[in-house]
DNA sequence: TATTATACATACATTTCTGTACGTATGTAG
DNA sequence: CTACATACGTACAGAAATGTATGTATAATA
């Protein structure tokens, strides 16, 4: 089978990063050959390198598929989101987060690489740097989140915005990590949801109504 | 230069270790070569099939290093430890483990190494499957801290142990991370404190003096 | 002091992966 | 219908790493 018409040529493509996404994530990335992701998608190694240059930037065209349409709903919509309160927008946001990456297996399957099956060097040194600059701009969010809700009085006395926002990235990271490695406490929906309950609640204002100014 | 005294052979031993660990941080695990351990350590592949059977075992050993003495002081010494209430205790663990990190720049760069620079598959899977069950235990103490907390009457009522011992859980899980990322907001010492404080304080008791019985 | 086990260095065989060059059959455009 | 670009498969050369076998000088030991 040769030179198929245009869109075989694509499904081919896909079957491509599909079977990179499992044999990356049985095998790790830099222990798979690209023989082995050909053999795995059924085609040969002639076609890998018809599509891609070499195996990094195959990998990188698997991430891509993934974290580009999670990171730009998540926090872009969630945290501007005008139509409910700061804290409430907060809470959507990780409730949102956590469904997701119980529900999409293959975005689960890919962060599960990125977290457990690669090794960050040379190259790929980068994509850290990258992800410490995406964690500052949504640390930057949380704490304008949460300044507008100390402004709507939401916000529990004497927590400072920043800290909050810090405390809150760290969350997440935790709640992430730990739900990748696949704890078995952190799967059950009902118990993340009373954390994520519990880590709002600990930042409102205790029992009180909000103030209605300054 | 051959066969030296046993304490030369030892630390011709420690220095492929420590080159070990210096290499594996800056290429990654599985794309070190031997080779390139053993020029690190001014010795040749020959000293190191001496001393390990191979990679994976000289891994291993690098890890034992660091990882033993660590957990062991931690969550035996700093849960159990009577001479402070529930809340210090879990404050003082917390405060322990970030200087201990901050510090021990060779715990860091190990643990570095086990976050971002190797590919868990194969045997190393099993290693996961450790990690989970050591958080399950350190999960165990923490409920059970949080619970002498509440019979202490320091537990912010409302708060159920399980769910206040998970999200501590996911607070270190996410404050290593983030540190061992690098990320430069996690590094500030001051702001890490504030962070812990903010913490505890969310569940202790408000304003309150704690009950002195059940 | 002679012998043996130790602590390495050296050399070799084997495997494995990569990148590329080349072949080839088929869409597709003119 | 011809010609070219496309979408692969195949074959090859080179590098690199692993494990082992072997050499060897010295420390330990009797």
């Amino acid at each position: 089978m040769v030179r198929r018409t245009k869109e075989e040529a694509e499904q081919t493509r896909r079957q491509i990063l599909a079977a990179a996404r499992q044999v990356f994530h049985e095998r790790g990335v830099g222990n798979t050959s690209l023989e082995q992701i050909a053999q795995a998608a059924g085609v040969t190694r002639g076609a890998i390198y018809w599509h891609f240059v070499n195996k990094e930037d195959l990998f990188k065209a698997m991430c891509q598929k993934v974290t580009i349409p999670f990171l730009d709903r998540m926090d872009y919509t969630l945290l501007v989101d005008p139509s409910s309160t700061p804290l409430e927008r907060l809470r959507n946001f990780l409730l949102q987060i956590t469904t997701t990456v119980q529900q999409d297996e293959c975005l689960r399957c890919t962060m599960e690489i990125l977290n457990f099956k690669c090794e960050y060097v040379g190259e790929m040194e980068k994509d850290l740097a990258d992800y410490i600059e995406r964690n500052e701009e949504f640390l930057d969010k949380l704490e304008r989140t949460y300044a507008a809700a100390r402004r709507a009085g939401q916000l529990r006395p004497g927590l400072a915005p920043r800290i909050a926002a810090l405390e809150t990235l760290v969350f997440v990271t935790g709640l992430l990590r730990l739900r990748l490695l696949g704890m078995p406490a952190v799967q059950r929906a009902h118990d993340v949801r009373a954390m994520i309950d519990a880590h709002v609640r600990s930042r409102q204002c205790p029992q009180r109504e909000p103030a209605t100014t300054t």
